[in-house]
DNA sequence: GATGAATGAGTGTTCATTCAT
DNA sequence: TATGAATGAACACTCATTCAT
């Protein structure tokens, strides 16, 4: 995964998104101080909400005392935007990779919520805190991620465009709806594939495929066709 | 009358759920009191969410002191569930009305998609406190809630899987997977819809139609077929 | 019983002690709301102490709005104090009965005794507030309870004093300790009656005799016999 | 330490108890902090009853913020355990002493009076929170003290009980009642005897050796002799 | 790096009291 | 007489943050 931050102007430090080469001569058993706490709020976030999650909370959680944090981290809501900063990257890199695929637009679309939604399962957590919490952010780093999103809504505006002008999607649909319609479904897909029911954690990628047939469903669905629907689950 | 009375005590007054007579003669100014603390109970919560909105915050709006609101109600937890709970039976109403019609399973599922973003889009705020911030509801208020909210999926996924006896939803789809993917792609509309950009409230009936027809494509847009689609949106 | 209230001043209207007549002409009905608010005080205060108590809980009891009591009442503490006051005025009037009596000081101990405890367990609420939650009083009032307690013990004092004299107490026992020994030792009587055990409350009178029998034991035990009482005390 | 900890939270921290080896080179200062804020509680409460007395109170007197205060407690209530349960060890710890004594009951309850009174007027204020507002515990708390105290109850009268067995106490005693009778005069010593009169405080010791004689009397002092005891009761 | 202590502003909530009607 | 509404001060408690050590 290439990461590509079109944004990128953040507090956070090279080493919490880990890609340093882990420091040669430097103990990993410290290097990794930071990305406990990290993980810490994840874990914390995700199961209280950021609003209602304590600094103390995730200083139980990591093994330290409250007032120790402050050396990893200048504030809580710095830790939230690692958070998001991060879904974020790993996100956008998904985006940016099918985006360069040559294929058809549906179909380029139809990857993407595939993958999109295999990673989402794979990291419920910070994906959640991202969807859920990013709301909570303040100031510039508020207004960055807005733009953010509307940026991100766009793309997919764009393909479903795209796809329209290839003839595979109704002209009659109206992308920027279409694009609202189907990022809102999968966003919150964990949260019902999570605790709904007992769905077994092996079966994401069945999940993801679901969906991405159902995203493309959408599109298709209203236009009176013979063939259609590119690359479909096996399952 | 959230006031601590000798008498009765419900955790939804008459008031308040609208089915007091009105009393003719009492000064409207006075009986709206309580009105106004939800109303501003809503506006507030939707704007910062209900984990960052305090009390005093509604207190300022409604125009009374901080201790003053505890006259109307019980606690702040209190407020929430009132509005909860009304939306929710708002919601129920909707959907009840739908089932009740001797139409093919397809073409409620079209309705009542149709007549709740409607719905949803005339009354953004509460219902995005509704479907936002519930899960801050604790304790027996919670469980209430969680169950509520499973019981309507389950009313989804039962229509999906009649609309798929009926020959008009391929049977390749899981009605679990679909009612998660339509109830999440709906529910998070008026997000979108309000701030993202600048729609004009007059298309919430062009939005509704739209999302009805997307939610219909989910369906059976994955299937081969020629005819199909019920009671179409003309735009 | 005859009346004697060495200070007197209070704001305690003669209806309250419930000592007029019931007035001829006056709806019954109507006067006895004054009384109900003090009874009801007394029920309230005695269960949860008065400091513990609000005036919403009293309103309760009384079945009737929180802000209607100010009818009856100047102040939470007006209402502590007319019990106190009440119950002081019951306490002397059986004191003044004994002492008026023309037998020997110790039997009039032993009666004084009986009679203030049958009273006691007779009247358990109020005189249980009375010797509890006495200090909660302010100001003036305060000082009034606190010099008629002194005067109160004043009087057993000189009748234990009154009993050595008669040669029917060890002069060896201080007279000033052995009052405070008995008035303790009979004061939180209900407390152990009432709770403590199942005692049935048909035993006031053997409870109310053997506080008797015991009182005065406390006195004339101690006084050089044969043998007997371990390790004295050299004062 | 009544802090957060991840790792061991007793309601009874080592330091409190005095059970930690006090640190050697750490400063003083420091280390007291914990103990200053509960003599703080206790001077309040003491002095204004639990009930009365606000955090704001204690916070004063120890010369912090109030909530700098909940660093070392959980509660106020929890403040309250504390000191309601150090004083019962240490109460405990005297009435176990004096049992183990191979010495008759009559012996063994005299010397008990004669030391529980003597430590209750060397510790009068917390001694007295403890027997003023233990009732004021709730949950589980107020349980386990309701449970001591009836332990402790039973203790006493099983030794009265011995002691009638042993022929030195009137078989004709209730061994409950009196029991109840001589711990009711024992507890609220202090109480008479710091505000009462000016009686020195170096005349504790001879305060208790009066207690206990009276203790005792009240015992023997019912039990058929020569002549004396007027209209006993016939129970 | 980490601790232990403290801060100070803020939280939701309670409550005695007042008063126009 | 009694109500319904509001007040305003106080309450117990929380918490993000700071900082000397």
């Amino acid at each position: 995964m290439a990461k590509r931050a079109p944004v990128k102007k953040s507090a956070t430090p090279a080493a919490y998104t880990g890609r340093n080469p882990a420091g040669k001569g430097v103990p990993s058993i410290r290097r990794n101080r930071e990305r406990d706490v990290t993980r810490a709020a994840i874990v914390v976030f995700f199961e209280k909400g950021y609003a209602a999650s304590s600094v103390q909370d995730i200083a139980d959680v990591v093994g330290v005392l409250k007032g120790s944090l402050y050396y990893y981290i200048a504030s809580k809501e710095d830790l939230l935007f690692r958070i998001v900063d991060s879904v974020h990257e790993q996100s956008s890199a998904i985006l940016d990779e099918v985006l360069a695929l040559d294929i058809p637009a549906i179909e380029r679309l139809h990857l993407y919520v595939l993958r999109h939604v295999k990673w989402f399962l794979d990291n419920v957590e910070e994906v959640t805190v991202f969807f859920r919490d990013w709301r909570y952010l303040t100031g510039d780093r508020l207004k960055i991620v807005e733009k953010r999103r509307r940026g991100y809504e766009r793309v997919i505006r764009q393909l479903i465009a795209a796809a329209q002008t290839e003839g595979d999607v109704d002209g009659g649909i109206d992308p920027r709806y279409a694009s609202f319609f189907i990022l809102s479904a999968v966003n919150p897909a964990p949260e019902w594939y999570d605790h709904g029911s007992g769905t077994g954690s092996d079966s994401a990628t069945r999940i993801a495929a679901a969906y991405a047939d159902m995203a493309v469903g959408t599109l298709v669905g209203t236009r009176p066709r013979d063939r259609r629907k590119p690359r479909r689950a096996k399952a």
